[in-house]
DNA sequence: TTGTATGCGTTATCAA
DNA sequence: TTGATAACGCATACAA
């Protein structure tokens, strides 16, 4: 038998009404009871029934993240991030890696309070009715009836172009993957050309298609690119995997990094760090992401008014021992 | 304002608690009635209220998955694949992210009706009071107070083993992590070895750590394997990312796959079949796994009794096409 | 076969 | 400052 506020009401004395005020930290009880009745909860091991506090509060305190791909580490490392950032809240989320519809069913079910959405706004083909919806993804062109949290991914380019200029480079590779589908993808690699139209760079402007975002990916489109002549002095790496590979495999062939080459990575996640050698890297910082997400999604609960619905989150560069000078300024 | 079963019995004419029965679709109440009834309902758009349901029921049919550390991609196709076996039974599954502690608080708020639980069985401190576990891990040697479901790891490299032993193999090479720390990796390398034995090929036996369990690690070592004099004709890879390495060394080299050499992987998981080669592997389908986890937690929740402590389950040998005589017999 | 009444554990309103 | 009591939406024992 699990104890409710009704036991606790009798062990203590005091009627469950009295009880349940205390529980809520009301002021309408005397300190003393309420200290009283709290040590009788504890000692009692009470926990509150979620499900009959939902029924007459109309509201769960729950989130509902749909992650429907489970994948790239940039992505784990932003839900467990969230899920952190969710702690520090009255709110608590509950996770579904399954397709759309289901995990929708499955928000209703529980009547969550909102829903955060990894990916296209247009996943969300199911009616939401009246529940606030959050999205974690590219604004990209077309509309959405939702408001999308985005980082913005021109302005990480251009940080990170920027920070390779100061240090003395001109000739910066991009390499990522090229995808005409992946809105994202393209966004880089145009802020990339943005940024170095920006410095008069121009004809310095590289691009190397890893066909792919893994890390052999990377791995592969930097050997191509050591076998072209005039070979850049700092590369920009589209992604952390993509970085990876692109570190390996200049260790490899004996260049060392940064002294012969600078490496840049896109995303800024705290292995970052912990790579081969501590990576530089230009993005939104994933505990940053995670609390704006976080932060929306309860506003946008609490509060009545619309908020924005698109909102690009300015980037942070994060220097660390993958770049340094150029080596013919050394 | 939602619809509520009142709503449904003032529009149907009927009672509520007929509703009720209808909705649940009780053999006490008439067809007809219940033809209307549910014709009413979905007219109205009636969505069952979860929590009250639970007030009453004393019972949420949610079950809670615990993974703290979202990481190699087998565990997230287990995962997904736990998700869809649970859409065929009346149980939905909600995960969590977090330290075992911040989860089995949620869950314990959510009330599950059972939890499922990625790791050690030490990483469950709290109580657990009488909320049904089950755990996904390594059955190893120390004792456990749950059931554990885990591959029969010796099995899968038994029978690795023995396919290519029947395509005419004899130096047949392991690549895997050696770490002792590593339950898991201790007992694929102790099954490779034990096989050999039995097929008589003591003198042949070849471990090369890879001193690492991702896809470089398998690609590393390869290269080392390669440089050595009596090349194997056969390698077993100790995981999907070392296989994935080794198979991408192999190719680089010239060296044909499985003309010059065969490569059976351990894990046996859809994406071996889109890999370069389509793989041939050892181990128990992820599927199969999936649906025996949430069978067994199902299974312990509807019943009584107590079900077995540790439940090894068999491996399957897939054979795809990284497998193939040694060139010698050819 | 259908309807009435009760209770699940909690919050909230009102009275004491 | 405390207590009694009515909801919340549903299932179910019991009455009709």
């Amino acid at each position: 038998m699990t104890v409710t506020i009704k036991d606790i009401a009798k062990v203590a004395g005091v009627s469950y009404s009295t009880v349940s005020k205390a529980l809520n930290n009301s002021p309408l009880v005397k300190e003393i009871t309420k200290r009283k009745i709290l040590k009788v909860a504890a000692e009692m091991g009470y926990e509150p029934n979620l499900a009959a506090k939902q029924l007459v509060r109309k509201k769960t305190d729950v989130i509902g993240l749909m992650w429907p791909t489970i994948e790239r580490i940039v992505l784990a490392t932003l839900v467990t991030n969230i899920s952190k950032a969710f702690e520090t809240t009255s709110y608590s989320m509950i996770l579904s890696v399954d397709a759309p519809e289901t995990a929708m069913d499955t928000f209703k079910k529980f009547q969550v309070d909102g829903m955060i959405v990894f990916g296209e706004s247009n996943s969300i083909t199911v009616s939401t009715e009246n529940i606030p919806v959050v999205i974690y993804g590219v604004s990209g062109k077309n509309e959405s009836a939702y408001p999308i949290i985005d980082a913005n991914h021109e302005a990480s380019m251009q940080k990170a172009v920027q920070h390779l200029v100061e240090l003395g480079h001109r000739r910066i590779a991009y390499i990522g993957h090229l995808d005409q589908e992946d809105a994202l993808q393209s966004e880089k690699v145009e802020g990339y050309e943005k940024a170095m139209k920006h410095f008069k760079l121009d004809e310095n402007i590289t691009i190397i298609n890893s066909n792919g975002l893994n890390w052999f990916d990377g791995y592969t489109a930097t050997d191509i690119m050591l076998e072209q002549d005039k070979r850049p002095t700092a590369i920009i790496g589209g992604s952390y995997d993509i970085s990876g590979g692109i570190l390996r495999a200049l260790q490899e062939k004996g260049v060392q990094v940064p002294e012969d080459i600078s490496i840049v990575s896109y995303d800024n996640i705290p292995q970052m760090a912990t790579m081969e050698v501590p990576m530089t890297c230009a993005g939104v910082p994933v505990d940053v992401l995670a609390e704006e997400i976080v932060h929306s999604i309860i506003e946008r609960i609490e509060s009545d008014e619309e908020i924005e619905l698109v909102k690009k989150l300015s980037p942070t560069l994060t220097e660390r021992e993958s770049t340094g000078p150029p080596p013919e300024i050394l």
